[in-house]
DNA sequence: GCCAACGTTGGC
DNA sequence: GCCAACGTTGGC
């Protein structure tokens, strides 16, 4: 099993519309960089966990465990002239844009805040993706002594 | 609201 | 293939 983690603005998307939705479950939708794109396409597998990252926001940091239920298909909103996230470039022939589907498991008992990881940068967290410096990537993956650490800190 | 970092686009 | 311009991200 890997490990990941996935970046929200809660104004959009917040742990309580992920509580709220059928299932608790959702569609990760509306990812357009490559990079990301590669990981939901390729790498991320059933089963696989995800920690739900709160970005620009008061509280930057990690809030809730959330689990891959559904590997990566077409993003349809990349084909939807309405939707913010259309792309005419994306032909439904070639998808470029894909998405997973991810269920609550459940929230952290408390938010595990950048803040605080940063504290570990230098040494537990030496290499952790979402630490880089200028890291922007929307999801990034978490190697498993990580995923421990963090955990360990709520 | 500011601004640094960085990905993407497009002219050449 | 280079690189300037531009848009977006995301912490502060």
């Amino acid at each position: 099993m890997r490990h990941w983690l996935m970046k929200t603005e809660p104004s959009t998307f917040s742990v309580d519309d992920l509580a709220a939705a059928r299932g608790q479950t959702t569609g990760w939708d509306g990812v357009r960089n490559f990079q990301a794109r590669n990981m939901l396409r390729d790498e991320m597998r059933r089963g696989d966990q995800a920690f739900l990252y709160y970005s620009s926001c008061a509280v930057p940091g990690i809030v809730a465990i959330m689990q891959i239920v559904k590997e990566g298909y077409p993003d349809p909103t990349a084909f939807d002239r309405k939707h913010h996230h259309y792309d005419a470039a994306s032909d439904p022939l070639e998808p470029r844009w894909f998405m997973v589907d991810v269920q609550l498991k459940r929230r952290l008992a408390r938010t595990i805040t950048l803040e605080e990881l940063r504290k570990h940068a230098a040494q537990k967290l030496a290499g952790l993706a979402l630490l880089r410096p200028g890291n922007r990537l929307s999801i990034t993956p978490v190697a498993p002594a990580h995923w421990k650490f963090i955990l360990s800190l709520e």
